[in-house]
DNA sequence: CCAAATATAGAATATTCATTCGAATTTACA
DNA sequence: TGTAAATTCGAATGAATATTCTATATTTGG
């Protein structure tokens, strides 16, 4: 008998994985059929869903590594020791549209979680990781002095994500932002109210 | 021959978008079919496409309406002194989820707004609009002497305004933020960010 | 009060699309 | 090397649904 080969199958979910990200950010979610990421990833529907069970499943499989991605990035960010600059520089890197999830697809993510509780758990786990990462930051900043003892990192965290997810979905759904500006005031943002008094 | 009753389709129209907004809200704009529109609005989808050509046609008539209702929100919040606790009144009023659309409907919105070119215009200038009533009252505000003469109020306006998205689309897809928390480092930052130095 | 236009209804259409199915092909172990 | 399992294919299915079409009911101006 034959035996699954995992390299294969990790190649395959991979390759799925990656054109469904391009189809999502191109055209968002509701936008993307199926058809379309399987064109995108050159293979049939049924060998796709050979390897996904549904739709859903890919959104899923995407933010889990998106994730992951998201939280060594901030692990980098966070290893040197101004976290003011590490921040803002991470907060910079969304509208850098690096890789990942951002933008257009997280807002559309995020009103999804909304109505699909199985989105929303998913999203919630996320968010957890990414806050608590962010408000670890804070803390360590807080004990090393360099950002004010008198502010809430769990709540900071919160307006730190809002505001980056706020800001890199006005820069893609064209609102008319002057994202030079938008970046100026920002800094300015973090700087006060981050920095000891 | 009959003449066309200017109340009556008037009221009618209100009818639909009304229902149209609450399943929109409930169900996102993906999420709604046609035919729950007319369930809700209590009329034949025959009818329905007497009145509005196309789904789209709804948010945008939803989305012009709610510019309007906010703009003379922003304008009421303005008018008292102070203008810091005028704009975290506005931001806080985002959260308890008052009226118009909001949240998890913004952000799909937003994300809509990205890949479609009629819906992209539409939230161009909505946000336009909102963002330079913000800015108008930043100046107005550091000219009486109230605000920090050194910030940008348009970069300002349009971090405010990405914030408080963020924000509220983050509760609505209960990402596990904590709203208290969330409202107090809001408020430190408006404080500290806004305040003269 | 009568035609003609408007307001309303609801069935029909046509298309899109996620998912399934059965078969063909390839591969690796025995 | 044969064969059973894994891999891959692409057509078929079936449901959902935005929009259209045709018909009925209601109103109003003359």
């Amino acid at each position: 008998m034959r035996t699954i080969d995992r390299t294969r199958t990790a190649e395959r979910k991979e390759q799925i994985l990656e054109a469904a990200l391009g189809c999502f950010q191109e055209k968002g979610f509701h936008g993307t059929s199926m058809a379309a990421i399987c064109q995108r990833a050159e293979m049939s529907p049924g060998h796709l869903y050979h390897y996904f069970r549904s739709k859903v499943d890919l959104i899923e499989a995407i933010t889990l590594e998106d994730c992951k991605r998201a939280e060594a990035n901030i692990a980098k960010l966070v290893k040197k020791k101004d976290a003011v600059k590490g921040l803002l520089r991470g907060m910079e890197g969304v509208w850098k549209n690096g890789q990942g999830i951002h933008g257009a697809l997280n807002a559309e993510i995020l009103a999804e979680a909304a109505h699909n509780e199985r989105v929303s758990a998913i999203i919630r786990r996320r968010n957890d990781r990414i806050r608590g990462l962010l408000a670890q930051t804070l803390k360590d900043a807080q004990k090393s002095g360099e950002i004010d003892e008198d502010l809430d990192p769990v709540g900071t965290a919160s307006v730190l994500i809002a505001l980056s997810d706020g800001l890199s979905a006005a820069q893609d759904a064209h609102t008319g932002i002057n994202i030079q500006k938008a970046r100026a005031a920002t800094r300015r943002f973090l700087e006060r109210s981050l920095s000891r008094s």
